[in-house]
RNA sequence: GGAGGUGUCGCCUAGUCCGGUCUAUGGCGCCCGCCUGCUAAGCGGGUUUGGGGCUACAACCCCAUCGAGGGUUCAAAUCCCUCCACCUCCGCCA
């Protein structure tokens, strides 16, 4: 939810931003009115409530026949202040769903346009030249078949398409990067978590998952529970309703989770192998700092996703996200694309995004600052994203016997192993 | 899953049976001031959160807020219903 302040005192801005992200500003005005509305009827109720008060303290002192009187008077007030209870409560719902259809202010800084309309900001090492080195590269897919790491057609017999096991050196490599992930996050002053994956509809909403990201959640049957396409959500709910002492911030978390999306408008994409899953799991950064703060806190977790994948010797890119595929929570994305040789381009492993007050006004999340409470910023950032990560990872240090060499990084938490061998 | 209990403004707590004097008691902590070689103690005051009005987003006035949401009533922390969380016991279970 963007600050309804802020939106009465420069709509101009809020429609800019609208433009930006290639929407229409009707919300705008919509929002606008709504406030108004508001306004309005809580002035209205309050000044009937203040009476309905003031009467009511009367009575019990009041003698016989003036108490038959007041009863009177305060009985057709009773209604009165009833209706106009009941009119403040749609017009405060009414202002709510308008300023929540809104999505965040994107970043001045973000490219105008959408999905297509991002800005390479830096590109780091260089894929591989197969042919250069003679051989033709295995996709994935027939990597992991031949390792023994990967079994899809197994995962569609037992769940269905867009599954999988890991078995073997697959399972082993995704044990491996969580503990590569989770130690560099640990040095870096994150607290590690292991969050739950079923979450209310609070905290979907919250995160700005329950609007026309909805298509793509799953949802327990008759259970009022979600599960999560990230550990951003149980994440960011888990301060809502709270009061921080933003002298602890920047307060850092590291969450391992599965994740779990119905892919529902990528029918036929990506339909081989392990790039576009119903589920994976995920090592998750997120954190809670203040509005000031958040911007360059956007930056660090930015240069932690790259040290990460550094580490893994990939080569990639970083864009930033135009402001018409940011989603509705992010002011401003930063995607990591890593470079998968046998798609010959480049595809999002990590993606980090500062959110500034937006999760943080709809969860009911603020910090004590001197002057009062204010909504705080929340940031996340994809540390490793198992599926893809062992793609890029298989796929980029193969060799032409079908052997995928280990980056040195990992080799102690893969028990010193340096090349990955097939199984017979 | 079954039975019972609990939920009060940071923490603890009075109030709930018998609705109005609750503009919610007291303690701890915290903040400001006084006192004081210093510290401690003592004394005085303040200390939920959100919203509206008015405005310098000050002061002030008002409304809401006793786990959440409904209901009864002129009036609800207090009575009724639903939900949520926690605790105890039973059952089941990794």
């Amino acid at each position: 939810m963007i600050d309804p302040r802020a939106l009465r005192d420069d709509p101009d801005r809020v429609r800019a931003a609208q433009a930006r992200r290639g929407l229409s500003a009707d919300v705008v005005d919509t929002a606008l009115a709504a406030d108004e509305e508001r306004r309005t009827s809580i002035a209205d109720f309050e000044r009937l409530r203040a009476e309905q008060k003031q009467l009511s303290k009367q009575i019990p002192q009041a003698s016989a026949e003036q108490k038959a009187d007041l009863l009177a008077r305060t009985k057709t007030l009773a209604a009165d202040v009833k209706s106009a209870e009941a009119a403040q409560t749609a017009a405060e719902q009414d202002w709510r769903e308008a300023l929540m259809a809104i999505p965040n202010v994107a970043a001045e800084e973000a490219p105008a346009g959408g999905e297509d309309d991002y800005v390479v900001l830096e590109t780091v090492g260089t894929p591989r030249d197969f042919a250069a080195e003679g051989f033709e590269p295995r996709d994935h897919v027939e990597l992991g078949r031949i390792l023994g790491a990967i079994d899809v057609e197994r995962g569609a017999k037992v769940s269905g398409s867009r599954f999988y096991f890991l078995t073997g050196v697959g399972a082993d490599l995704e044990m491996a990067l969580t503990q590569l992930a989770m130690d560099q996050a640990r040095a870096n002053g994150f607290t590690t978590v292991i969050p739950p994956a079923l979450v209310r509809p609070r905290a979907m909403e919250g995160t700005g998952f329950l609007g026309q990201a909805a298509d793509d959640v799953y949802r327990i049957d008759g259970e009022d529970l979600y599960l999560v396409g990230t550990s951003e959500v149980p994440m960011a709910a888990y301060h809502s309703d709270e009061i921080l002492d933003p002298s602890r911030f920047p307060l850092r978390y590291a969450a391992f989770s599965p994740c779990y999306r119905k892919e529902a408008g990528s029918h036929g994409k990506d339909t081989k192998g392990i790039i576009r899953v119903h589920w994976f799991d995920k090592v998750e950064m997120f954190v809670y700092t203040t509005l000031e703060e958040s911007f360059a806190e956007h930056q660090r977790l930015l240069a932690w996703e790259k040290e990460f994948l550094d580490k893994l010797e990939l080569a990639y890119r970083v864009i930033d996200v135009a402001a018409g595929d940011l989603g509705l929570s992010a002011q401003r994305k930063f995607d990591c694309e890593a470079w998968i040789p046998t798609q010959g381009r480049y595809r999002e492993l990590t993606s980090t995004s500062n959110c500034t007050d937006f999760q943080a006004r709809r969860l009911d999340i603020r910090g004590r600052f001197e002057g009062g409470t204010s909504p705080v910023a929340t940031l996340n950032g994809t540390l490793c994203a198992m599926t893809r990560t062992i793609v890029a990872i298989l796929e980029t240090h193969q060799q032409a016997d079908g052997s995928v060499r280990v980056p040195e990084a990992l080799r102690p938490y893969l028990q010193g192993r340096e090349v990955l061998k097939p199984v017979e």
